[in-house]
DNA sequence: TTGAAAGCGCTAACAG
DNA sequence: CTGTTAGCGCTTTCAA
């Protein structure tokens, strides 16, 4: 039925073992070997079963995806596509397949990455996240098996390969630019001790108070659980201007979440910049069509997926490759949603 | 070094086949060598090499997934993260796998789909696209292998299993409710002819207006291809509103765009919906916080991928599935971006 | 420069 | 209920 190397063979009065060499490109088969091989390759429509091949060369040529969470709205962030983006550009460089995690819960993906692994589905793993206690990279780094990850880990980083935004340093810039402005009473929206680029947030943007000996309030940081509904968030916010020294600027965690903020502030007649300044990350197209434009930071994702595809082939092509930290850094884009205390 | 069926055979002492039942679960293996060999499996840390499986029983529980262009800025827009949760659901559900085309070019593409399928990487195929002249669906065609399509094909429907919007009837209905509200010069922005999705919405367009008996004009009809640069489509959208009869509603291709082009007249000071009613595809959730908020379709995207899914495990389980259309009906959400001709 | 043979890790008749 | 055997389609020594 289908067509294999036996077939091609017997048609070009070869062995298999020369069909073989011919697909390689082995320097030792003549030219008209070649040739004629070819010939009846093109002839038969053969095409080489690869997973034959990556059975007996222990190599798959495709590298897994690790998503947090496959299943939930956070994909609407357009994060995502755009790293994956940036890993596909590379992957496709090096004619590299991408499998996708597809799991929901953590467990989910904890199995699924088990068996890439010892499946042998992939040759290595990107993850595209890094919470704080992670067994999934405990997993990896315990198998030794090739992986890199976007985020700064929080354990073993001196083991592992990733790239990852100076998110301390970018957001400390933010922040003090919030106060150079004026501000003082600064909100920090969509704190999660989970992640650790929003622990890396936390920190750059406490810096940045000390710094200017503004006392740190707890009542200014906004978990993260409280924003991903709708109402909820609304009501939060609520709270939150209702204080009795309300917070004038914001810090937000993605430019989705500012932008549905600054909605809602129009609606109930809160002035973006004049009554509150905010700042966003991301850097998203619609931050440009929002009203105010909204400031934010490019961290450039695209590049992020990149490196991170970048550095993984490296370590595949050359298994020696020594762990190293890729800073990509991000830049505060200026718009017009902040703007001086008044 | 990594530990296979053999390995546990000997260990447990029975035979690489029962092993490979005790895996199966086999209804002919007494519970005790089960429980004993299971015992040894865990010890070991054995994990089946699917790769193996795979090779022998000719399927690889994997879908390919192939987006029209993974390169482009296209993946900005939320539907394909979306499509793909749909489709990831259902997968994991069956205990799928995805793989994901990684090309750039159509070419590049072609060539992925043609390495997937005989290079058995996936035992189906999933295509997120439909355009009016596409070879790869009739190389799965000619190749009778497996695959279904999110979106109608242009040809060769009647052989195909697809998941679709009602995308003719849908537009009619948008447009005719701009006419109702006394619209009578309304424009189309985004079409092309080379996507299958706005052919029908177009002919939908088109149908509304034949039935209210207002003229087709061609000058209301914006190709896609003027609106890709944020220039480009500026430049194009001044020379519409210069139009003598300047149209007073829209009909946009994608949320996305619209919100660009709320945006835009916001600030050149054309009034939305006073002066210009908008309604957009997709219905994203920025379509609520948008300023105003617009009125939008929601065409169910996590549903199209998870039927497309669903069709296509369906076909893998039981290759005697008939073809066959699937219509997801698109639903009007009405907010604030259309009102009544003044 | 090429062929023969062994084997990657697994499954599936066919026996027993 | 379980073992033996023969492959799946390919690559890779080892010989010639």
């Amino acid at each position: 039925m289908t067509i294999t190397i036996k077939d091609v063979a017997q048609a070009a009065g070869v062995s298999p073992s020369t069909v073989s060499r011919v697909i390689s490109d082995h320097p030792r088969i003549s030219e008209e070997t070649k040739n004629r091989v070819r010939g009846v390759m093109q002839e038969l429509g053969y095409h080489p079963n690869l997973q034959a091949r990556s059975l007996v060369v222990r190599s798959t040529e495709t590298i897994g995806v690790v998503m947090p969470n496959s299943a939930s709205k956070v994909l609407e962030d357009p994060f995502f596509p755009e790293v994956l983006r940036g890993i596909s550009t590379k992957a496709r460089e090096h004619q590299f397949g991408i499998y996708l995690s597809t799991g929901a819960t953590e467990k989910e993906i904890y199995d699924e990455v088990v068996q890439m692994v010892q499946g042998r589905r992939v040759d290595g793993i990107i993850l595209l996240y890094s919470r704080t206690d992670d067994k999934i990279m405990k997993y990896l780094l315990e198998k030794k098996f090739p992986f890199t990850v976007v985020g700064r880990p929080f354990e073993n980083a001196e083991r592992i390969t990733f790239v990852d935004n100076d998110n301390t340093s970018i957001t400390k810039q933010v922040t003090t630019h919030l106060i150079d402005l004026g501000h003082k009473e600064i909100a920090f929206l969509g704190a999660n001790t989970e992640f650790v680029f929003t622990i890396d947030r936390l920190k750059g943007y406490k810096q940045a108070l000390e710094e200017a000996q503004i006392a740190f309030n707890e009542d200014y940081i906004i978990p993260d659980a409280f924003l991903q509904d709708e109402q909820l968030a609304e009501e939060k916010m609520k709270q939150l201007l209702a204080l009795p020294n309300r917070p004038t600027a914001f810090v937000i965690k993605d430019d989705f979440l500012a932008i549905q903020f600054i909605s809602f502030f129009n609606s109930i007649g809160i002035r973006v910049p004049e009554d509150i300044s905010m700042v966003g990350f991301n850097n998203i197209t619609l931050c440009e069509y929002s009203h105010p434009p909204l400031t934010s930071v490019d961290i450039h994702i695209f590049r992020l997926g990149l490196e991170g595809a970048n550095c993984l082939i490296e370590m595949l092509k050359n298994p020696d490759t020594l762990p190293k930290r890729i800073t990509i850094p991000g830049q505060m884009i200026y718009r017009k949603s902040c703007q001086e205390k008044v």
